[in-house]
DNA sequence: GTCTATACGGTGATAGAC
DNA sequence: GTCTATCACCGTATAGAC
């Protein structure tokens, strides 16, 4: 199958994903939607529902940027590089605010296989960046990296969540605040 | 209806969601697995298969515990209130790790209708936990009060899914650690 | 009221003719 | 690539028995 016929169905079946959910996409519906006229037609490029949705979590999946982000962020020192992670992730999502609902799908419907397939592939270069922060000094030694690792997350997430409501994404609106890991940061730099 | 009735009804459709999710479970199953040998029988009781499910997320909700917690929690200071309710709440949300699921499909398949509905019953005691925490003393000033709930909230969803993860229930093992809202705590805590 | 039996249009998926 | 059937299963509605 060429390329254009591809990013067509899985457009197609991305829009309808968004926004009627996956069981309320029906195989018919993403068809029509990216052209053909008859289901067959999907079914030739894709081999089932399953496999089209992994496709898709595949191709939109913010994978490469969070990689380079992690790898050519910089720093004085380890709160500092914190700080900067914590911004240049935020600035990455923002651009994949749609992919957070295809990771829902994807907890819900296959228990998160598929991005937790893509996170086997970040993990290491997390880990990397952990070990940047606490060798480039100003971090207290006696935080474990993965209690670390936690409450940084933990923070990126509840800042993407609150965006994404903010934006109407999953529901109503709330104010967001752009300073929150200056918190945790204050928490683990040394006295 | 008789509470028994209703009840055996809903213990059949939750344990058929916690395993199979919201569309791999049909009502055809559930209402055998409650003993009906007929559909309809399901139907007598509830209207459809989304109201089954507002019942069971009403049912099954955390919402009296977390409010007891926040109100009854008590602290010498800001940071004791903060340490006390953090481990209170993880304490109520063992006993409620299957909701998480319900609380996916729920987020997932209805927009977080159903959830959205009961957070606005307890924010208004988060707020005023808030603000007791404000006024126990201990706590920088400087840092508003959203974007203090907004890092508490978030550490504390990082918890339970760290949990939730390692006791398999949406993925595979990782270590656990209780201690995660004491570096936050240092954050917040008057120099 | 509570249960059973049956029926309707939709679904994912397959097979075959053009 | 298109059409058309066909399959088992889905949520749901209805008619009727007790």
């Amino acid at each position: 199958m060429t390329d254009d016929t591809r990013q067509n169905i899985l457009a197609a079946a991305e829009a309808l994903f968004l926004s009627h959910g996956y069981h309320g996409s029906s195989m018919r519906q993403i068809a029509k939607q990216a052209g053909y006229s008859a289901v067959s037609g999907l079914y030739n490029h894709f081999g089932n529902k399953e496999a089209l949705f992994e496709a898709l979590i595949q191709d939109r999946n913010p994978y490469q940027d969070v990689l380079a982000v992690l790898a050519e962020v910089e720093g004085q020192d380890g709160p500092d590089l914190l700080r900067n992670a914590f911004a240049a992730l935020q600035a990455v999502f923002v651009d994949y605010q749609t992919f957070l609902k295809l990771l829902l799908i994807d907890l819900n419907e296959f228990e998160g296989r598929f991005v937790r397939a893509i996170w086997g592939e970040v993990m290491p270069e997390v880990l990397r960046f952990a070990q940047r922060v606490r060798q480039a000094g100003g971090i207290r030694q006696d935080v474990a990296l993965p209690l670390m690792l936690q409450a940084f997350g933990g923070l990126l997430i509840s800042s993407m969540v609150a965006n994404a409501v903010a934006s109407g994404l999953l529901g109503q609106a709330a104010p967001s605040d752009e300073t929150v890991i200056d918190v945790l940061i204050e928490g683990l730099a040394v006295d």
